[in-house]
DNA sequence: TTGACAATACCGTCCAGACGGTACAGTAGA
DNA sequence: TCTACTGTACCGTCTGGACGGTATTGTCAA
């Protein structure tokens, strides 16, 4: 559609991420930002004409990249069980430290606006998975169950041991049914 | 031990919480709270010398009220199962709009570094659990879940119908306690 | 009983700094 | 020439917090 942006954008976007990262999420000004991407704040601006355009786009890339990412997983293993590829590429977005999107509590801080979109994806990747899982308790389960690994890796609390997640992570594939083997 | 402080602190602390709550988290300025709550600026940094302290006091009230809270709730049914009072009281804080504990937003915008408190007290609560727990993987599971809600109602992600979320949390109940069923 | 002093709990004002955003002149490459 | 910036200067607003003042209550010696 769009006949791919000379990068200057995405090194924003990434450069914003960092500094979400690095100097906390209270400390993502547009100076900072501009800084960091190696363009001047009058280059940022012209790019991003406002703060919100800038969180807006932080989000939207997210979104689009988690989409491109479980296709990609979904159908590397012949689109059998869209639920265990959610989860496997969940688990494998929260141990990518360099992850840590903590630039949504900048943008949070900004405006809880800006999760809209992401509330509406959320929303109908859900439904995508009801509508593919023949076990709806396993589904809640599980599906809270990786919400709740993406927040403690989002607030960073550390609360479980290596051991502890990998049996976890085990649980969560064996409920939903990974390998087409279903337990209990 | 501190003879009952004349519930200033309280108040003021009470009115952060609303700020957060309706202004947003980033607009969580001490001139708002001090509005809120009532009291002048100045009365509230004789309270709360800086910003940080208050954000400071925010976090240990929550942590002593739920602690509290879950003592109350595990005592109420014979100490019998933690794991399953930990649920409940984690449910029932959920469904309370005016809970809604966005001013963790705040904290964190202001200095992550507000958090560890939080971090520790999970850890030991989450080691209590797994002292008390036969089941490993059930703990796991369950904890992880229970994590998920409360990231989903902080976010306000209303992913979940009324009838899903009933079916979680009675998932969830069966698998902490096997022993006796729920009556809600 | 009273007067002196002090601690408590606040009020109201002021200020320096940070931040988002504007304006604009200049410039290097395609 | 147009696009995509750079760089600098600047403005208005918001915010944390320092500070000086004040009203009320308590304490205690004379």
């Amino acid at each position: 559609m769009k006949p791919r942006k000379p990068n200057s954008r995405d090194k924003i976007l990434a450069a914003a991420a960092d500094v979400a990262r690095e100097a906390g999420p209270g400390n993502l000004s547009l100076d900072a930002v501009a800084n960091r991407a190696g363009i001047s704040k009058g280059g940022l601006l012209y790019n991003f004409p406002s703060k919100a355009k800038l969180m807006q786009a932080l989000v939207e890339q997210h979104l689009r990249d988690f989409d491109n990412a479980l296709e990609e997983v979904h159908s590397a293993d012949g689109r059998k069980n869209l639920l265990s590829a959610y989860i496997r590429l969940s688990v494998e977005e929260c141990q990518e430290t360099e992850a840590s999107a903590s630039w949504i509590f900048s943008a949070i801080a900004e405006d809880p606006e800006f999760l809209t979109p992401l509330k509406t994806f959320k929303r109908k990747l859900f439904e995508r998975l009801k509508a593919k899982t023949p076990d709806l308790k396993a589904l809640l389960v599980t599906y809270l169950a990786i919400e709740g690994l993406r927040s403690m890796t989002l607030f960073e609390f550390h609360t479980l041991e290596d051991e502890e997640r990998q049996l976890l992570i085990d649980s969560l594939l064996s409920l939903a049914g990974a390998d087409s083997n279903i337990a209990r």
